[in-house]
DNA sequence: TGCTATAGTATCTTTTAGGATACTGTAAGG
DNA sequence: CCTTACAGTATCCTAAAAGATACTATAGCA
């Protein structure tokens, strides 16, 4: 049964970047290092500030992502990756790469369906 | 705005692997080369028969998966990786490695909060 | 004659993720 | 005194994913 176990490992992984903003909030902030709330929430689109925190919060507790306050007024907080979190990166290297691949053996699918379909 | 063309690669990668059962029907397939359907089934605790069924149809949908039906009955149909499909395992292999390492850092935490609280 | 194996469908219900919207406290600036 | 920026909460609602359960066809076997 050693097939289940390599399966929880990677769904493991999974749980970590799954999530509809997770891999772009990883994104910016690998590239960023340092990002506040608001400038994350300006430089992902169509996020809502409860899904911005409720990721960031889960991203938290798994030891990725560092949350730092001060205490102003208003408010400064301070999201960046943890030492821990670089360690993902490759990963989603992995992904990025792959994904690229994909969008391209889309475009030929579709492409083909266009020419054999219509005249 | 690259982050957010970034962001849309990634996403293409994740929609074929997330999806509960997608990485342990994709890694049976890589190990196993070919699976009949109940093969998979039993190889698989807990997955009933319409989660496969749709997990695997849409692996197939991406041409990741080909779908062999044999005119037979009782019903014989051989599910494995296509020549595309293969490209994914590099992806695979890095969530497997990461996983790995998350599991080592998660129980480190664990072990740390125990002896923390306790006398 | 009934039973089994195979590879599914068809329905219905539950669970989870995601989203819309409104609200909070407080300092600085006009 | 009113407004803005900031970093959130609190509620409610919808849509999508997952799961439970029952059903299908048919050849071969006892």
């Amino acid at each position: 049964m050693e097939k289940q176990a390599r399966d929880c490992q990677v769904d493991e992984a999974l749980e970590i970047i799954v999530g509809k903003w997770k891999p772009i909030i990883l994104l910016l902030l690998f590239e960023n290092k340092v990002m506040r709330f608001n400038e994350l929430k300006r430089a992902i689109p169509g996020i809502t500030q409860k899904m911005l925190t409720t990721q960031l919060r889960e991203l938290e507790e798994e030891d990725i992502v560092n949350r730092e306050v001060y205490a102003q007024v208003p408010p400064k907080v301070e999201y960046s990756i943890t030492a821990y979190g670089k360690s993902i990166e490759p990963v989603l290297e992995a992904m990025h790469e792959w994904s690229t691949l994909h969008l391209e053996h889309k475009k030929n699918k579709d492409t083909k369906y266009i020419t054999t379909h219509t005249r």
